[in-house]
DNA sequence: TATTAGCACTTGACCATTGAGAGTGCTAAC
DNA sequence: GTTAGCACTCTCAATGGTCAAGTGCTAATA
């Protein structure tokens, strides 16, 4: 973090507060009255340009008021941390919104689901959650079940507390009585492990049975290989109605920016998947962000973790011009809660 | 359908379809040069006077060309129905989309989910899609499988090619045993029936229980209540990025009404409910719509079904403003080959 | 030396005016 | 019944002028 004193400090906040709260560039003569320091507006206009020529601020234009950039935006956050300064006093509201999550602890889809629903009434942003990828999913229990006479229903248990199921199709008819020893079998084998070890395995698996071509374990890995081939779409996305009423997003290039954004989830779950082993709540502003689309948009992420194993994550996101310290709170707390309903179950 | 003669209704057909391929007021000279009549602009003009009087066409001030009304849309839509006007040639496109999705023939969500990715991307509107709603989902069989002590999953399996599962909390646990031999009572019990009825079937022996108090047969019930008590949200969008490219959709309002519409998804459900049980494509043009959140857009829409029996509902969403005819020639398509992709399984 | 008052300057927002262009309805002629 | 001609209406884009906000700079001040 860039030193910077007192004083400068004191009007980069002020500058980036009132910013927050209306979002019209802020002028010295706003910040000399709002915030009252012992000084006249040309002072602050001083000090105003050094923190510009730092790259904290910026002018739209030469007759307006100034406005942070994503550097100023970064150190007024790093801030908030480093004093501990983000406290709210609304996290009676916050659990009673989560109490009624209580029925769905067992369900970790439905449980992020409902999750990104409060976390975007709640900030007026948008709200996400995403469950773990393939390579952090355990596997808890395979059930195969009969469908139809040429098809099967591969129910999948994990510890994170999902299930998923797959219909596979299959040439000639199971009885009930092999599947149950196929899942045996594949239990026997492949419980405990992510998905993606189990993929490799069978891989492996797949090539040593080609020689001894024992037909049940080779049937058996097709059907779990299978069974791991379902999309994995673990993202959950809300409150876009919420977001539009922002004056952030008053002009349609903005929108479509953010639209886009959020269709093509495959940005978005790069990018929290990376934050999943992390720790803490995270946040990235604007230009932080590695990936185009959300560059002119700020995230606010936290893991929920159960020990060292994820089973979630969850987020706010915004335009750069977003209530951090709100944000913060309500991601933290949020993913505090489920991490304590998931574990306390 | 009100009676036109023969040269008004060109005159109308040539004004909806200019409207459609370019958003500006069509004005007479335009129809007279585009469309060759062998008619002068003054002529037009008193033609499409008279089309205005009848509600056809409206101009949106005095200088400006002609728009076409809702009920222009409709006449223009009728007619194409009537004269079988509605044939395009990318029926391989069509095609070559959708055999992809073969090998998700046997999860009707999956394939209704990515059937609304195809709808978008080829319709350049919102495609939409929906499974069946409880009263027309058929149990075709329930498993219970124990999940950890106190929890255990029900995995429901239907008529219509959908897996649901649900997990339920338990105070006590339940050997995998008495798992199927409760499962085994549920079936003999409820296997064909739907889940409302199921639902209704519950409560009165519930009723009956209470007197006898056998312990299985209650508990048995109970479970399968809680199984059925899962969020029934089985509609589909995709497609706002490519929506929001269109020139109807320039401002905000629009942009903020049609985004309320598709997330509290509560009002298309109850449309698309109402519309499964018939047939063949529908078009439903803005203020045709009883919901005030879907009287400027227009929607065609399509049920898929096998037999008797609804297996979703297909369809697009998009301005008033549409391409119907290529937009019907879509939603056809798609209900034709999912129900075909569903009954040659 | 740090601060401040004063002032000239820049710029976008707002508003009224204007002229061009598109399209109309009406009337009279064909 | 159709059309040419014309006056009329309305939108849109461009223009220019004023206003208020906010700046940077300079000189005065504590």
């Amino acid at each position: 973090m860039q030193i910077l004193n007192e004083r400068s400090r004191k009007v980069l906040y002020a500058v980036v507060q009132s910013y927050i709260n209306y979002p019209d560039p802020v002028g010295s003569r706003v910040v000399t009255k709002k915030y009252s320091f012992g000084l006249s507006p040309a002072t602050i206009r001083n000090i105003m340009a050094d923190l510009e020529e730092m790259g904290f601020l910026l002018q739209p234009h030469t007759s307006a008021g100034r406005v942070p950039t994503d550097l100023g935006y970064r150190y007024y956050v790093d801030s908030l941390v480093a004093e501990g300064m983000i406290s709210y006093s609304d996290i009676e509201i916050l659990q009673e919104l989560y109490r009624k999550l209580e029925t769905l602890k067992n369900d970790m889809d439905l449980l992020l689901n409902e999750a990104t629903r409060n976390l975007s009434m709640m900030s007026h942003y948008l709200g996400i959650a995403m469950s773990p990828m393939p390579d952090m999913t355990t596997l808890k229990r395979i059930n195969l079940l009969k469908y139809k006479a040429d098809a099967i229903a591969a129910v999948l248990l994990t510890d994170e507390g999902m299930i998923k199921n797959k219909v596979i199709s299959v040439d000639s008819e199971i009885s009930q009585k092999d599947l149950n020893r196929i899942a045996g079998l594949l239990n026997a084998e492949f419980s405990g492990y992510t998905f993606d070890e189990i993929r490799l395995k069978i891989v492996r698996e797949m090539s040593k049975e080609k020689i001894k071509c024992d037909t049940l374990i080779s049937r058996a890995m097709k059907i779990c290989q299978e069974a791991l081939s379902f999309p994995f779409s673990g993202l959950f996305v809300s409150g876009l109605a919420e977001v539009l009423e922002l004056p952030d997003f008053a002009d349609l290039g903005k929108i479509r920016e953010l639209s886009k954004a959020i269709e093509d989830k495959h940005t978005i779950i790069k990018l929290l998947d990376k934050l999943s082993e992390s720790d803490g709540v995270h946040v990235l502003i604007g230009s932080e962000n590695s990936e185009d689309e959300l560059k002119k948009l700020s995230l606010v992420v936290s893991p929920c973790r159960e020990g060292d194993r994820p089973i979630g994550v969850v987020g706010i996101i915004g335009p750069t011009r977003m209530n951090y310290a709100k944000a913060m709170y309500i991601v933290e707390h949020t993913a505090k809660l489920i991490t304590k309903m998931f574990s306390g179950r």
